[in-house]
DNA sequence: CTGAAAGCGCTAACAT
DNA sequence: ATGTTAGCGCTTTCAG
């Protein structure tokens, strides 16, 4: 309950003197910061937050804004994130649309109440109003995988990652190769889904091979989502795919585990490919592209605070940048070695 | 910019009585309130925050505080607990001590800043100084999975848990059950893992079966751990169990994937159950013991805000609560059906 | 029901 | 280097 008065007071000096040597900021000489450190700790001083960030206008808090906190792509990289803003002495408010269920409060009150000193937006899509209205909050906002128009951008090349997962595929030897992706209505991860649909399309067509529409499968991300999808893609041994790229390592997941319930052996009858790098993927032996979302999370978070700490008006550096990603070849994807053909699916 | 000064000059009223309908604390005649509304909405009104919290001594504003973002568990009561927060218009502030690392600087410096409400702890222990530093700080705290002595703790039985998992392991006629737990060392996890562990033991032991030493396994929860774990524990088939109880989900897939590899099929050579209720444990068939964690979320979030809302001194209701689980029998357990006894393993 | 006035606890010019 | 003096923008007695 002590203020920064009681500590001025024990320390001897004024106020503003026993603000400056706590905070670091302004000259003090040795001795009066001593006294002043040696009162604080001697009364328990912590400083009021809202009356320091009311008055400097400063919250030392990063909102990240993201989609769903329970997939293991944004929990990885809201992990980084957390490690960069907590080593900056930041806090983190979190807020977690829950797919769209939040989405409106969020973006409508919670992000304007001019309590954040930057917001990290994760896989989001603004239309121009909210855009706007987030802009016109006065706030610096870095987004990871947008992009967000007239925002500095983390992203991954999601075309390119289509391309060359497809490309490993067609270079194994396959030729009938499906692709189960995100939803493509939605405003919300749009550009990564087309983004990988796209580069995988853009692969299949560089090598000659047709592009069905039925092997271009749509999922929620999830991994039973895409086990019911690759399920029924699988039924027909006639019409069956030999390889499988999903847009996600939980997507993989499902894929491989339908495989499996179907009979179908991996990577003999089956390949699979998957995006991010999720760790259970080394003991499923999953192939993938993995694009290390907790660096993702750091390297944001660097940006933005580089963002709110900077003196004057705009940023340095690259508005967008391209992260790396890193294809992992594991036993999920071989050559299409399909064996004894008597085998009818169960 | 307009501030509440702005809106209450537009309306033709005070501040004070801006604020009071703006709040909805006090009465304010419903003229003014409509004058009010309708000048903040044309100013584009957004109270400030911290000046609101200054004033008020509430901001709002509700710490969870828990291991590790990255596991199923506890993204998925973090979850929970944001649907709560959010419909009661609180920000959740995240503190992720992922594992040890940031615990003191989340114990020691950010939770003590007085900008909090009240604290959510998951899976957490306090050492006698923690507590006190906490209580000390005077705001309310309610724990999930902990016990944290002196705080209101929600939980499960994690005793009858580990029981009611290898009974139905027993039941089904298995003699030979192994179990994969959490480290019972750290003060972090120990009650749950101890208390699973127990549950095991004495279930075993009702059964007249024996607890052997190396068929109790230790694990940090995470699949590729249980994975290796487990993957050496079935190495060899004359030693081998025909049952593993792992005392969260994610350990189970990791167990199943090892059984895989090894060659064993499930249930008929291995049956596997689990803890949490993960939904990946659809697809693979994973026999779980359910606890509901969005669901803990949410309550115990009910359960602080009444905390934090009460007039007086002392919550209402039990200090600590016991959270309900369920048994979801599916396809990774069965009767041991040891089959034709020639396969040599992996 | 409403207004005036006194802070909430700290920071940031501006002097000195 | 340090002290003085205004606030930061809102809430809340206390009168009326």
């Amino acid at each position: 309950m002590a203020g920064i008065r009681d500590v001025a007071r024990l320390a001897g000096v004024s106020q503003a003197t026993a603000s400056r040597a706590l905070s670091g900021k302004g000259s003090v000489s040795t001795k009066a910061r001593e006294a002043v450190t040696a009162a604080a700790s001697e009364l328990g001083f912590v400083m009021s937050y809202h009356a320091s960030s009311l008055a400097s206008g400063r919250s030392h808090n990063i909102g990240v804004v993201l989609p769903f906190v329970n997939r293991w792509y944004f929990a990885t990289l809201l992990e980084g994130a957390n490690s960069a803003l907590m080593d900056a002495g930041y806090d983190l408010t979190l807020y977690d649309f829950q797919g769209d269920r939040y989405r409106e409060s969020v973006l409508g009150d919670f992000l304007l109440r001019k309590r954040l000193d930057g917001v990290l937006a994760v896989s989001l899509q603004l239309n121009g109003h909210e855009t706007e209205q987030i802009l016109a909050a006065g706030i610096p906002v870095v987004g990871v995988g947008g992009p967000l128009p007239g925002i500095p951008t983390l992203r991954i090349d999601d075309v390119e990652v289509g391309r060359r997962a497809t490309a490993h595929l067609i270079s194994l030897g396959h030729t009938r190769v499906a692709h189960v992706g995100g939803e493509h209505e939605y405003g919300r991860n749009f550009e990564i889904s087309s983004g990988r649909r796209a580069g995988y399309e853009q692969a299949m067509e560089a090598a000659g091979l047709p592009v069905r529409e039925a092997w271009s499968l749509i999922s929620d991300y999830s991994a039973n989502d895409a086990y019911r999808e690759t399920k029924h893609l699988l039924a027909d041994p006639a019409e069956r795919p030999t390889a499988i790229f999903c847009a996600s390592d939980e997507m993989a997941f499902g894929a491989m585990l339908a495989a499996r319930d179907l009979g179908l052996r991996i990577p003999d009858e089956l390949s699979v490919i998957g995006v991010d790098g999720h760790e259970m993927g080394e003991i499923l032996g999953l192939t993938t592209i993995d694009q290390f979302p907790r660096n993702q999370g750091m390297r944001a978070v660097e940006r933005l605070l580089a963002l709110v700490q900077e003196e004057d008006g705009d940023a340095a550096g690259p508005a967008d940048e391209l992260m790396q990603t890193r294809l992992v070849v594991r036993s999920s994807t071989s050559a299409p070695r399909t064996p004894d053909r008597q085998r009818r699916s169960s």
